[in-house]
DNA sequence: CCCGTGGTTTTTATCATTAAAGACACTAGA
DNA sequence: TCTAGTGTCTTTAATGATAAAAACCACGGG
């Protein structure tokens, strides 16, 4: 058939959402006072009017819209909201990838995972697509995908990736003048260091999404978009193996608060060289653990 | 309807051919084999046959295939290689993009697009997917497509990130051992930069080719895909543009030969401090060159 | 003259259809 | 019995058709 009415139909319902508070015999607002109260386009308020007009809850008569009837529970439509979001589309089939371990080259099925993650087959198409440009999945030479998987290859070359990125970056921040808002943002990320140092045998969770705030105010600032786009996969995915490597969790995340502290104070006393070794030598720390995170996964 | 058939033709024009070369009343191959041979599967290969036992070419009986007349001119099947490859299409959409200046914000028309790019809708969709990790698109909320636009920003972040990438290639280049590959290409690019050099004069639009050359000999040594990927973005965009900008070529590229020979004889020195600057040096004309080429082309 | 309306056109998202690929099982001949 | 070849069937992705949504345009009443 054709792209489905679910628009057509949230629109309707909300629409007698509105007619439950006008009185009988009303009448209703213009075409465009509609769409735009329920942010839709005109097409689809004439068509829920129409419909309205057919259950005879209104009369249509050219301009006339008026109100006969108040809506019934019975009159709203059925609708079911299937479909996630892009974000969530990234999200699960990332999580596909790293968690179950998809083999490298396994040819993939757009019908089948496009079920599996309640998307339309297109929408699928376009983010493997997407994918491409980091060189996870590749485009077979008569149709389809192929998954090129998450090898310790690709791990090695992202880490490498990241590294440039990221002493680029700290290269940049001590350059930055004294009133850039990045010294007081790294002094606050300094204070939350310390402070989850103190209470690292409880809270060694809380490290994550830290660790994610310490590297996100350190490439802030690089006004780059090519940067930016980047460091949104090679967080997502430092983050996703994080998340399953429970080895040494506690002593791990206490070391790497350390070699923060080292990296922001370095920064904060503007020493350029000393921020710099001690950022590679945290990165390849990072490193080290995606991989060994990726080895204890594979013999699992 | 449904996919089109122009594998099945090409495969049975193919198939003529090798008939023209056999006897009549020769026994024809097997199936596998012809499946072999043709680069097709065996389902159209069997397709084939029954066209032409329908043709009257060659007479089908279970295994028996015989030979039955030569073919004709006119037994062969028309077929029109209407589309475009991948590659084409990305040459022709940043043609498209770039030369006429299309301005930021522009809503992208996929059917029109792809009309106008000989390609079927859903391959323009799929490519404009990919681009949009390259900042240079995006999608619009409710469907559709809108082009970010090639600007001066744009411009800018691009050249500063292709900055940091080659600046990290230049200083790898210089820890790689005396038996890599990489030092007789640099010697072998630095005397086709002594040759040009002396018949600039004549020859100042080989430069473009020799460009692209001597940068991807320098980033060959950074083994990374992140890298490679970015790399191709990054020299088509320059590409383009350098074609078009006119002004004072002959200048330019006689400046930019003995920038790179600055370049590569720091490095052969082994000299990364030097070679580091004179990279830099080069890549802030390179930056230059680009946005006063924009300008230009904004001002006609 | 301007806003609102109805009609019309353009454009995108989805679906049914069908070609192509490949898997499996069967058959003939060595 | 084994191998090469064929017949049949299933799976999969590319494509055209089509309905929904958005944009456009001209008209008419206040």
């Amino acid at each position: 058939m054709a792209r489905t009415d679910a628009r057509f139909r949230s629109a309707f319902n909300e629409l007698l959402d509105t007619l439950a508070e006008l009185p009988v015999a009303a009448a209703l607002p213009s075409e465009v006072q509609l769409s735009q109260r329920l942010k839709v386009s005109r097409t689809v308020v004439r068509a829920a009017l129409k419909a309205l007009d057919g259950a005879g809850i209104i009369h249509l008569d050219g301009r006339e819209k008026m109100m006969l009837r108040h809506p019934l529970a019975e009159d709203r439509l059925t609708l079911r909201e299937d479909y996630i979001s892009r974000d969530a589309l990234e999200a699960r089939f990332l999580d596909w990838v790293l968690r179950f371990d998809v083999p490298a080259e396994t040819p993939l099925n757009v019908a089948q995972l496009a079920k599996q993650f309640n998307v339309p087959p297109h929408l699928l198409q376009e983010f493997l697509a997407s994918l491409g440009q980091f060189g996870l999945v590749e485009r077979r030479p008569r149709g389809g995908w192929r998954l090129l998987g998450f090898t310790a290859d690709y791990a090695v070359e992202l880490s490498d990736f990241r590294s440039v990125l990221e002493v680029n970056a700290v290269r940049a921040v001590v350059c930055q003048p004294d009133d850039h808002p990045v010294w007081p943002a790294l002094a606050a990320i300094r204070r939350d260091h310390l402070s989850l140092l103190d209470r690292i045998d409880r809270d060694f969770h809380d490290f994550s999404p830290l660790d994610g705030q310490f590297h996100s105010i350190i490439n802030s600032v690089v006004n780059n978009r090519f940067v930016t786009e980047f460091q949104k996969v090679i967080s997502l995915i430092f983050h996703y193996h994080y998340q399953w490597d429970k080895t040494m969790e506690r002593h791990r995340n206490e070391a790497a608060i350390k070699e923060h502290l080292r990296i922001i104070d370095a920064l904060c006393a503007r020493d350029g060289a000393t921020a710099e070794a001690a950022a590679l030598s945290h990165l390849a720390t990072s490193k080290e653990t995606l991989l060994s995170s990726m080895r204890g996964h594979h013999l699992a």
